[in-house]
DNA sequence: AATCTGATTGTTCAC
DNA sequence: GTGAACAATCAGATT
């Protein structure tokens, strides 16, 4: 079986999760994709790629993740919870969506500004763009460390009333 | 050995 | 405005 299903997901018949989304295929560049473990060194082309923030249902699954499996020691695969969260998911309310969402809405907060950054330094990759080998990086943070910004305060809206 | 895949939804970036 | 890709996970599958 060759592996590469083309569309392993897609085999609704009574079941139909979602439409024909074609999800799973998020590219394959040539190396490594998305594995969080970029260890293997070349995977991240980037230094400093700011990885995007966990949507609300993914902060729902990683919660999700941890009551499924500890009902369900057995089940190791990945799909399992992800359907069963994905089903979990639609049948939370707005209400107790609104905790994930509103950490979902602090980390991309934190990601704009990682993001700001990020943007930074591809502009400094572009002036050089073939001599990224550096030679330049003297000071990359010349004006920052200081010790002269800080900010963290948790700051809780709530305001749902919902039904 | 190391990389990749599956499966979910949401978000974010690029054009 | 739309599309495409990717975020975590974990163990198997593949190269």
């Amino acid at each position: 079986m060759k592996g590469a299903k083309g569309k392993g997901a897609a085999k609704k018949d009574s079941l139909k999760p979602v439409d024909d989304k074609k999800v799973g295929k998020r590219k394959a560049p040539a190396k490594a994709v998305g594995k969080s473990k970029a260890k293997a060194g070349k995977a991240a082309k980037d230094p400093n790629k700011p990885k995007r923030p966990p949507s609300a249902f993914f902060v729902f699954l990683e919660d999700f993740r941890k009551t499924f499996k500890k009902e369900n020691p057995n089940v190791k695969a990945v799909s399992a919870v992800g359907k069963a969260g994905g089903e979990k998911w639609k049948s939370l309310s707005a209400a107790e969506k609104a905790p994930y969402e509103a950490k979902a809405a602090k980390r991309k907060t934190d990601y704009e500004k990682l993001m700001t950054a990020y943007n930074k330094k591809q502009e400094s990759m572009v002036e050089d763009e073939e001599s990224e080998k550096s030679k330049s990086e003297v000071d990359e943070e010349s004006g920052q460390e200081g010790g002269d910004d800080e900010e963290d305060e948790e700051e809780e809206d709530d305001e749902e009333d919902d039904d």
